[in-house]
DNA sequence: CATTAATCGAGACGGTACGTCTGGTCTTCCC
DNA sequence: GGGAAGACCAGACGTACCGTCTCGATTAATG
């Protein structure tokens, strides 16, 4: 169901190659599209959905808080939530760069306490949440959540493994996935289902109980 | 937010006193509550959410796929979601009576994959994960939720433990809670985030996992 | 294509029966159709007409200014033109009267400067200019604008010659067809094509020009 | 609110000076304005008023119609009503050299026969018919069309006048002016009022009523 | 036995938002 | 500088449901 691409044609270069304060402002023009629409657009459907919670978010909202029409955003998304995943990975692009220190636990203790805090308290959270939710019930969504985040985050919660493993911190059978699934399971429960508080004491206990070597 | 009282007035007792021809059809009387109205809603509720999906529900159409007036159905919900947290907990009357096998892990394992099953693949499990999902930005329902199914499931969830407890399976420091967080939720994710399947095999694992002395 | 019905299944009866000051004031119930709705939206229409012309006419127009939701128009109207039909004929209810004063010149005379005065003068001349207008180019409203208002106002026209052969004024082969039709096709020839005024004066050297007996 | 001229700079003999190959194709360019792009914008704005009637006729209809980009239209018209206008005109240059047989009747009859017949049957009728009904909204267009057709329409009209006046056909007195109201009013109420076919002997009839000396 | 109270089906009402469609403006690129 | 292309703002279209309200019918308990 989501056929359109979001941000088609316009090469970034095209963007840089605008000189003086570029983004040159249009209204309806043959620049392509709008640099500027779409960020507002962007933008205010993250601010709704913090502000007024998902139901409070409707296309029509989107457009009147952006000073858009509202064709505008059909013409580049096909729902709300499709604006709403746009707008969560544009916010998840500045995401943490896994910490380096030398030391497994504390890489994991540094990223899984971040990571909490992302989905049980940010706004990116909240948007997070609100997306899987819709995606239960939408399964193309599902699939896109899933291509678009899921797995390159999974990608992100590895990376203190491998780096520990070429640092020789890790028996050799070592099973990464198994330990991860360990991991972040128990953080989803808390935040999406039993809606305990995920502490830093406790992503503490939850590494103490992997048995590294 | 939710007021309303859903089974008002009407005991256990005179529901069962009225047996055999009983369950008199009336339309408006002083009958009180009419069951057949009730009844007819959940299901409705039920059908239309496994056949169309979240936003196929609507109130018009519970009232009129259960040949009922709109009004009648706001006299004892509030919402849509009210109606479908009921319709859900009618469901998990007739739920699983936890096997007593003699034997922890037999036990554990016939009641999580009956879970996982339920979950990802049932009506009811398709309800729950609305219901879930919707209360991701419904704090209200998210209590109710957590209340009125999360706490009483994790009561019989804990079951198999305390029967092994009884007979002397687990060392005394046991941390049932723990143990269960550890089974549970790697379900829950499967189920709600990564979308893999939740496998027999894979629950096997699971437990086997456990240290239990 | 006008498929519903205006005003359904209120006798005049039961408005009648309704005393004092009458007309209950409701907001969605089973009185039936709301009386107020229909004559606001019906006084808006015609307002909007005398103010912003045919096409400043909009649904959601007659809406606002009736305070009232669109689709209360919609139950019960097809289209703008629609309402305004309706909007016209309730105008010409209150219609002359005829005039009867023994006298056939003077009775004609009273009677076109009248209609005169209300086609090329009066708001509901202009209802009724903007319908004939869209009758061009509707032929479904063409009919209807014939049937309902056009026939009937064809027999208004012709009293005053019925009257005076009942007091033998006309010799008996004469033609009150094409009598009136050479009195009315002036008058409107000057107001919908060429924008002459019709004054008084006019209107007496075309009934000057008849030939009685 | 007319503001634009419609055909500026380009004279008919450079038009026709352009025979054969010529007609220079060209997609923006310095030749000045399109005649190429000028003829199929009203070509196309009367099919698709015959076709699709008065509100089917759209800029962007004529424009996809016509091949054109939108801006081409806007840039020498101002509204669909002025296409349609110069459209009419266009079509009227056609019109009918009224003919001199030496007998007014004669004339008058071959003369408005042909005029009904364009109202009420022909393309141009239609055309006009829908400018008229426009016109009864739009006192712009309402002037314009007065000036543009109405008027000298009128001088065409008196012209089998004229000439029998030259013949000594009319006493001294008659009014033409006068007389030409009474033939053409009934032409214009049953075309555009009453809706009744404008008939060869129904004109005949209308004709016989005039008292020529 | 009449009155009163509670509930039901029905459906009109004022609203909000939907997703679609035109209209008219503007900018850029091509000739 | 005309013309093609096409993104943009604006706003009306007709539809679907929302939640509220009133009706008239029906039935049981009350007095």
């Amino acid at each position: 169901m989501i056929r359109k691409v979001s941000k088609p044609r316009r090469a970034a270069k095209e963007v840089a190659a605008k000189p003086g304060p570029a983004m040159v402002e249009h209204r309806g023009n043959r620049h392509g599209r709008s640099e500027g629409a779409r960020t507002a657009i962007l933008e205010a459907a993250d601010n709704l959905l913090v502000e007024r919670g998902f139901a409070g978010v409707t296309i029509e909202g989107i457009a009147a808080a952006a000073g858009v029409a509202k064709q505008t955003i059909y013409r580049w998304w096909t729902s709300k939530t499709d604006v709403l995943m746009d707008a969560f990975l544009e916010d998840m692009i500045q995401a943490s760069v896994p910490s380096d220190s030398g030391d497994l636990k504390s890489d994991l203790k540094h990223h899984l306490v971040g990571l909490a805090k992302m989905l049980a308290e940010s706004d990116t959270g909240a948007v997070f949440r609100a997306l899987l939710a819709e995606a239960q019930h939408d399964s193309e969504l599902a699939t896109r959540l899933r291509t678009q985040f899921i797995e390159p985050q999974r990608l992100r919660d590895l990376f203190p493994f491998e780096q520990a493993r070429k640092r020789g911190e890790l028996y050799p059978e070592f099973d990464t996935d198994a330990a991860l699934e360990q991991l972040l399971s128990p953080i989803y429960y808390r935040v999406l289902v039993s809606g305990q508080p995920v502490s830093q004491s406790y992503v503490e206990s939850l590494i103490r109980r992997l048995v590294l070597r």
